[in-house]
Order: C-alpha cells, then structure tokens, then sequence
DNA sequence: GTGGTCTAGACCACG
DNA sequence: GTGGTCTAGACCACG
C-alpha cells in the first residue's frame, strides 16, 4: 500500500506523507477509514516509528488526518481541492522555472503531451 | 544579479547554483565569460567564502563551469539541452505526480494556460 | 583499512576516494555495506569531519556510494566497470605520454612484465 | 611549439615542464639548444612570466636545463634514461594501481595493444 | 588576487 | 547517532 524508498534523497516522512495524501486523491482513503498505527506501520515498512509519527503530526496538522488517543489515526472530511493544491502548487513552481529560463508555455504542453507515464 | 535568500531552506550554495545554471539558459551567461571570484561574490552577498566555492566545484564538477586557479572561473562551452533538462526533469516529475492522482493532461494544460507568472 | 598519507601533495579527501574505489574494486566493499559514519572515521584517522565528509559527498555524486540522512553512508550497486574505467584512464593517460616520447609498446609491456609489486 | 591547455587542471608550469621534457626525449631539442626566453615565451603563450620562470626552475633543479645569467636558459647534456625515468614512473604508479585493483598483467598488455594514439 | 584544502566548531534535519 | 550546511579563519599553490 505503502511505497518508501529508503535510499531516495527525499525524507522517508515525506514520502511517507505524500503517499497518504495520494491515496486520499485517488479515492483509496475515504473519510473516516482508519490508518495503519504508528507502530504496526513502522514493523511493515521496518521504518523509526519516530518517523511514521512525524507524517502523521504534519498530516493532521493539514488536516488530511485527525487522530483520536488510544484509537488511532483517521481520514478526515477533506475536499478534494486541498490535495490537488498541495500537488499543483509544486507543479505550478516547476512551470515558473521553465518559463523564466525561456521555454514558451507550448514547449511545456507539448511536453506534457508526448508525456507517457507508467501508472 | 544573484539572488539568494537566506531564509530559505534550500541550502545557499543550491540556490546559487540554481541562480547560475538559469543564467547560462537564459543566455545572459555565455560561454567563457568569467564568474565573480569567490572572495568577491562572498562579499557582495554577504557570505562565506566556503559556501561559494562549494556551488562552484558541483558546477565544475558538472561541466557547467570551469576553475583556473590563480585566474578564476568561467562559464563552460555548454550543450543548452544539458541546461534545459536540468529544469525539464523536475517539470516531468511533477507532470507525473499530478497525473497519479487523477489529474488529466488537460487539466494540467489549462493551468499552464492560466499561469501568470512574473518573470 | 583506510590508508591516509597526511604528508603527501594528494589531498586527504582524494586519497579517501581512491581507498574507497579500491576497496569497492577489490570486492572488499559490497553492494549495501555500510561505510564508518563520518564522525567515527574522522576519529580513527585524526581528520576533521568535514574532509571525510567531502569525500563521501564526492563519491555519492558520482554513484559510488548513497547517504541517508540518519542512517548512515552505503555502498551503491556499482558496475564494476565503472570502477575500472577510473583506474584505466589514468593508465591510458600514462601509455599516451610514453608513445608520446618515442618509447614502443613493446617497451612498456616489457616493463609491465617486469614489474614486481608488493600488494 | 608548446602546447598548453589553459583549461586543464594540470598546473601550466607542470604542463610546460612536461612538454620541454618530451621535446628532449623526441630529440627536436638537443644538447645546449637555446630555449625561448622567458618573456618571449611568456608573451607568445600569453602567460604569466613568473609560471614560465618556475617550470625553467624546475627543470633546472632537475638538471635537465642550465641558465646563464644575461644569456638565457639552454638544454643540459641529458642521459635519455633520465628523461625516460620520468614518464616511465608515472606509467609504473598506474600499472600498480591496475594490479592493486585485481587486474592482471595480460589485461594490460591487451588494453596497451588496442590503444590507439593520435600522436 | 585567485581557487583549493583543511580545521574547529556550531547548528540543523532525520531517524 | 547520522549526514548536511554553514561560518570563521588559516594556509597553500598558482599566476
């Protein structure tokens, strides 16, 4: 479910947070499903737990995720929009780098186009 | 003409390198043309010496630019495309990264439409 | 393990990359195994962190090695290739400098059959 | 005559060393043959004076040139083994390097005969 | 004056 | 504990 590489420069609990936030984009986490606990997560991912908690906290600090003691960590009620601007806003900063070295807007859509991802 | 900022958490010395490899593809950079020596840019920007030579030695080390000691540095006879990937392959990732949580390749297109950036 | 000449002309860092790429060369440094932390070497040589440090970061950049940050430094899946090329350029470059002066091929493979090396 | 890369990261005086050294061993410069003047040559190669002075130094030091104050700097009675022991050295650290790596003498001998040099 | 190396020591992010 | 960044400051090689 989880996708962690450890040997990649970006932080495991970014990776981490990004994978959830993906899940939740993609319709897989819904509101109110209930996360892997901290400890049952960092087993499977043989990851610091320190390190599963700190997604966590940012997670629910954003509120994608709320967390009740001793319950667990849940999906909250959040709108589709507030995913999809975590993820344009990156892209938006990519555009902007284009642009100022002199690519034209039809440069990048033309890229975008030939584009062929492996889903 | 540089342009770092020290509060940031992109280390300075990427932010440098950054602010070189944009000026090499914007053309405002050419081909033998010689950099700020390191004593004198530290100066200027208000930082240490050490910060700069380490953007300059991954410049060299990438073929960006090229150091003659006793003499100082300069541009090197660049492929633009080298330069030109550099910032193509963030833009792929983020292309990606969108396309993975549903987004099409027109909703991606038409924000670049939208895009008002302030070169 | 390490042989560090504090005396010679060669910097420390380098002589730190080429013990490493040989040790890699040799097959005594395998895929995924962990490197002495940078501070603990430093330590054992008597050499400032930074200098161990620079040498990893060297040897990173070039996919000898990979850092995670926490975790420590390892040893990349590397193509033994590779590690020959580094060797083998500088023996080139040597063969070219005696054709160079007029010395035959057959001097040096008389030379190298000579050769008598305390490994 | 002289053939220097400003570019390499070879110092130009060892460059410089290095060319008279191979001059000699060619035979082109022979016994008591005139070398250019240090300004002369400075200006021909658009160089430094003082890193033309140092590499005469060298070779001085050397005893493969000899100056006469007022008159210039003249090729001293060379044995070719000495010349040859300079490059030849080189070419024995590589092979060394090779052998430390798990190379053997026969991949050596090979890489030697395949070399082919632009001379 | 120019870049290159190195030390000492601080502070931070990550795990 | 681990690597990464940065400063201050020294010293060297080259030109």
């Amino acid at each position: 479910m989880f996708n962690i590489d450890l040997q990649s420069r970006i932080p495991i609990y970014e990776q981490l947070r990004k994978n959830i936030i993906e899940l939740v984009a993609k319709g897989v986490l819904k509101e109110n499903d209930q996360l892997p606990s901290i400890r049952s997560l960092a087993k499977e991912l043989n990851i610091n737990p320190n390190t599963i908690a700190k997604s966590y906290q940012i997670l629910e600090h954003d509120g994608i995720i709320y967390s009740n003691m001793g319950r667990g960590s849940f999906i909250a009620g959040v709108k589709n929009d507030i995913i999809n601007d975590y993820i344009l806003s990156d892209f938006d900063n990519c555009v902007c780098e284009a642009l100022k070295i002199g690519l034209s807007k039809e440069d990048l859509i033309r890229r975008i186009e030939k584009n062929e991802v492996n889903l």
